[in-house]
DNA sequence: CTCAATGCAAAGTATTTGCAACCGA
DNA sequence: TCGGTTGCAAATACTTTGCATTGAG
């Protein structure tokens, strides 16, 4: 996909979200609609794609932005370790798979419905809750 | 439960984990064994029930023992918020009720294996690879 | 113009580590 | 005694914040 490409369709995602766009925000848009796929990152590694493509945004905008698409509902927020946070552009239902050495996450079984992970049997939420979200992680041992 | 009883279940904990009985590791075995039930403490948790019971162990050992005795498969790490690591002294599969507010974290449907929250149609681990455990976190919000 | 967004550096929070003193087998 | 364990302080990793500057509408 074209670099402008990515740039269209950062623009109408920014606006789905009602955010206003900035030079800054669609750098991080454009680089996160990418390749056209679902992307897993963090405010590090997109960092990284910053600086990478040529462009230049700060580490702390970096941070804010990346919290303000997830308030946003544009990105969701997913935690496999104590350590870093890692967004996912793909704010549908789905569970991952987390390489314990390496730190990679990866959709799983998302390719099809056919291949989803189906989770039954939930328990009622306790009075006055509700379930915002289900979170499921598959955890990788190498063999 | 009496401290008499909860310190002779620790003793049992840590020999089955192989870990060498010392002043401070009975004391925070003892502690995670208290009121004979599951707990979900934290390093900070922890560390104030120390000081809450009168006695002394240092935050960096309660840090390190934590490692320790989850290393030892003693305990259970999860992952909810990119902040803390919280420990659960019950190391089967089950799910967790994650409230997103408060940052309190329960068991979800483990008080009989009929409420037991199910996860099927699991994908095969990548190539290299095996299940190394699934997590499921039931973030709630307040209604 | 005006107010929100940005960038930097400083502050914060959670956790680990280096190393000397210590203690249990 | 000896090697593993502890405690402290310092270091590290990640993220947020304060505030002056910039920029979009």
């Amino acid at each position: 996909m074209a670099m402008i490409e990515a740039k269209r369709k950062a623009a109408l995602w920014l606006e789905n979200g009602g955010i206003r766009a900035t030079r800054q925000r669609e750098i991080l848009a454009a680089l996160l609609m990418g390749d056209g796929h679902n992307r897993h990152v963090t405010a590090e590694s997109l960092f990284d794609a910053v600086r990478g493509c040529g462009e230049r945004v700060s580490l702390a905008t970096v941070y804010n932005t990346l919290r303000a698409f997830s308030e946003a509902g544009l990105l969701r927020e997913i935690h496999v370790t104590g350590g870093k946070v890692y967004f996912d552009t793909d704010t549908t239902n789905h569970a991952h798979f987390y390489w314990e050495d390496t730190g990679e996450l990866h959709d799983a079984g998302h390719d099809a419905p056919e291949h989803e992970v189906r989770v039954s049997n939930l328990p009622t939420p306790p009075e006055g809750t509700e379930v915002s979200r289900v979170d499921v992680v598959i955890r990788l041992r190498r063999i």
